[in-house]
DNA sequence: GCTGTCGTTGACGTCAACGTAAAGGTGGAA
DNA sequence: TTCCACCTTTACGTTGACGTCAACGACAGC
């Protein structure tokens, strides 16, 4: 159990991914884990990226787009405009996920009326429906 | 200009949709054009479906899951059952929509507090950003 | 020596909802 | 007649993020 080596079913266990997902990251050049022998082990490094790679995805990011943001990181630590790339790129992002979650609410308020629509159409024919 | 009858072009101007979808959602029995020859024609009733059909996918509907609730619509016109079973499963992707529409909150919100960090640094480092 | 567990590498498969290209039919206007 | 718009079919391509499979190596315990 060495704390700053993992192997990839440790790196499975910890994060709640398959191997699969692990070995793909790294042919996408988003992580990159060292050798021994053929065997892969996973990094302090790795794993902060690892964090930052399912976050983007929450976020909707797409791989691509992590990677770039990765590499920007990585590289332009102390590069004021790198960084400055990776706010506006997080910021359009932003901007998706708020227009997404405005359809998704019109959306919500439109299936509702339909649904209140049909309670009254079942009431009318007299079926009680399951108190939920 | 028959009004009850359309070829896949006047469909393609009133519902703004590609002759390839409308020929994909034949393929997929959810739409029933009756054949003049080679030719489709569309029925009020395939307009009606149609309808249906842009209204379920805004909804986040699968093409599969429409699929079956209009042939709950269709056959079981007067069947309280069949409506019941689509209420219900309205209702489930409702559950559905709000869960994702929370997470998007969530993720909306910490997305945030990330561009608040950034903004933090930038500043620092005495950066001007686009007042936007 | 055998079995089991964990690991490896390609390479092809999957899913949804169409897009796109190729190749051709049909009917009307100039 | 020739052209054009509009329609048809079949069939392969696209996108993203992996899943699944085959075939194999390395090592541990019994």
């Amino acid at each position: 159990m060495n704390d700053s080596l993992m192997t990839i079913g440790q790196m499975c266990e910890s994060y709640d991914v398959t191997p699969r997902t692990l070995r793909f990251y790294e042919s996408k050049e988003l992580i990159f884990p060292i050798r021994e022998g053929q065997k892969r082990l996973f990094t302090k490094s790795d794993r902060a990226r690892l964090k930052l790679i399912l976050q983007g995805k929450r976020f909707g990011f797409s791989l691509e787009e992590i990677r770039q943001l990765l590499n920007l990181y990585s590289i332009g630590d102390q590069q004021t405009t790198q960084l400055t790339q990776t706010y506006e790129l997080a910021q359009e992002r932003l901007r998706d996920m708020e227009e997404q979650r405005e359809e998704l609410t019109e959306a919500i308020a439109d299936l509702k009326e339909q649904l209140e629509w049909g309670e009254a159409v079942l009431a009318e024919r007299g079926v009680k429906l399951a108190a939920e």
